[in-house]
DNA sequence: ACGAAAGTTTACGTTTACGTAAACTTCATG
DNA sequence: CATGAAGTTTACGTAAACGTAAACTTTCGT
């Protein structure tokens, strides 16, 4: 009894909680993002897919493409006895914190002007009350 | 002579100089982003239109639109006077900051979960070798 | 049992950010 | 002065990521 009562989620379900529409999570299977199970013709979903949905939704909001998060997928779930495949796969990661490094770079500096911006508002603004 | 002197560039510079084509430049003044002016029907750039042209690539690398890119120009570019205009100016810059921060966690969890996949991969290799 | 709600497939439409091509004009230069 | 490189406009094409709609089937609450 060690498969016993595993979670399950309609579409719908997930839908909601994710706050997107059943056409995307369709779509998103269509691009082998998520593989539901079924039941008859209706998509059962597993606490797997739901953390994939979550993870396809965080690589959105990083302005990956759905083939980006794809890739990092299969990262995942890669054959990892073979050692030509291994160096492969470690030199994708390399590439991808290389990305992420440079966006994290990106994002700081933005985050700078957009508080200078802001400072200077402020001041603006304070000048403005004094009259 | 404050004005003599004056640094400017032409659009296959700035597109060799930034790696990306004629075209997109071209794009991206149709989006009003850049507004070069002309010499004749040539186009000329001056130091304003390269940073911008720089910020412009900086947003896309962070999943910016271009239409968000120059909402972002327009906060700078907007007028200061009115204290209801600031007042909307620093609703949007805290909004914007706050995608930007939660941007910036999105990226660490994924750094963070791509380092350990990447010691995962390293000690499969080791294994390996061993034998 | 039956109507509403939820799910399914199929397919065409839409937006964004350019690519590609055609058909000129302008300018430097051998 | 012709020719090739760089620039210009206009316009149609394209890929990604869904939206929207039609036309059905399945499931659930009463």
């Amino acid at each position: 009894m060690s498969k016993a009562n595993v979670v399950t989620y309609s579409i719908g379900e997930l839908a909601k909680e994710f706050d997107i529409t059943t056409r995307s999570i369709r779509f998103y299977e269509d691009q082998g993002l998520i593989l539901p199970t079924r039941n008859g013709q209706t998509r059962i979903y597993n606490q797997r897919d739901k953390v994939r949905l979550k993870l396809i939704l965080r690589g959105k909001r990083l302005g990956f493409s759905l083939a980006e998060t794809g890739r990092l997928f299969e990262l995942y779930d890669a054959d990892k006895s073979s050692a030509t495949q291994l160096n492969t796969i470690m030199d994708l990661i390399a590439q991808k914190k290389n990305d992420l490094n440079q966006q994290l770079e990106d994002i700081q500096a933005v985050l700078v002007e957009l508080t200078g911006l802001e400072k200077n508002c402020k001041d603006a603004l304070i000048t403005i009350e004094k009259k």
